[in-house]
DNA sequence: CCATACATACGTACCGGTCAGTAACATTGT
DNA sequence: ACAATGTTACTGACCGGTACGTATGTATGG
């Protein structure tokens, strides 16, 4: 057992529920391999070695289990763009391609299955599901920060430009997992890149 | 009641299965709207009007089903693609912004839920899947036909080229339906232009 | 001419299993 | 004591799938 932290025992009064958080653990892992809509509550509790009733005492549903499973990605992915965007100070073209060089790599790894964001929009077509909710702040923050960074970057259009480098992410998600090795995706770079020339000279 | 029985028996002569084209018109309709997982037969021949038996009589299952759904889809779409080819004969530039220019305005109608075969990856991520399955063949034929005219453009490196316009058609259909009306799709044709501008140019 | 036999197309009723979710109570650790 | 968790058993709805009977047309054979 790993040496615990006293802030958690400090500033939380009360102290974390064990349940929830192995819970939130294998439904992680689950909804994002599998697919939210194809993994039921009884798989979970049992990889998770809970029960059923832990679950619904930590989460009021199974669409709102989703929802925390989707915040929970939305934080990771914050910390894997902001640390393209720490590693290039003031150069917001080189954040974008390092960003992109990452995610493309990612996309070559053989059990890569996407954005968890974007798949359970795809799931989740109705409007106003918790899941949804969540992917669709995302997408509209990062679709926010590409028009700034292109702004950033003196592109002539840089909402268009903007808009071009989130269709690139998007479709390298998809054909990430659509094509697996030496899929289209390992290119999101280079055409990124290859855009944001053309965008540039404009 | 007058005896219509000789006018049916009469036109009708050709007894297709008239069940099977009833599921499948119904299927599509709804796989497509709200996902394949979404819907259940139940609701499909309750649509359908038919019963139950006859659908697993014309489908074996259905995933089989959906497979079928997703082959009629195929064919819809390479219309839809063939189309813009036709009207710019010997210009692949212009035939990809055309198809282009139409993908970014379906993606601008309010109920647009993307492209079928990519959703139905996202949905059906095991390997093997006949519905995934059919999918994998569109998207790899896509691919294919990209980077044959970004070769035909002359594109010093074109398998890059005709990479980058599937991630951003990819994109496009991912985004379509995320942000709806003003989202990134509506400029998916004007990238694609810069992209292949740059392209040349190198 | 008519009876039998077969093929086609469809419906009624049902299967076992799984879905998300809950009630009531027992156990554990601090 | 108190709060988190476990145990057991259950609900009603729905899942994909099927056994079996029924209506109808048609082809064949006596």
């Amino acid at each position: 057992m790993p040496s615990d932290n006293k802030i958690e025992a400090s500033i939380n009064e009360a102290p974390a529920p064990r349940a929830a958080d192995k819970i939130l653990d294998v439904a992680r892992d689950l909804f994002y391999r599998e697919g939210i809509r194809a993994i039921g509550v009884d798989e979970i509790v049992r990889r998770a070695g809970v029960t059923k009733p832990s679950l619904y005492r930590s989460f009021p549903s199974k669409d709102e289990l989703a929802a925390s499973y989707l915040r929970k990605y939305d934080l990771e992915f914050w910390e894997r763009f902001d640390e393209a965007v720490d590693a290039h100070p003031g150069n917001p073209r080189a954040q974008i391609i390092a960003f992109l060089t990452r995610v493309g790599k990612r996309t070559q790894k053989p059990d890569y299955r996407g954005c968890g964001m974007t798949n359970a929009a795809v799931e989740y077509p109705e409007h106003g599901h918790p899941a949804r909710v969540v992917s669709e702040t995302n997408k509209v923050e990062l679709r926010r920060r590409l028009r700034e960074m292109a702004a950033a970057m003196g592109a002539s259009d840089s909402d268009t430009l903007g808009d071009g480098l989130l269709l690139l992410i998007e479709g390298a998600y998809i054909s990430g997992q659509l094509f697996g090795l030496g899929g289209p995706a390992a290119a999101v770079a280079r055409n990124a890149d290859l855009l944001i020339e053309a965008s540039l000279k404009k």
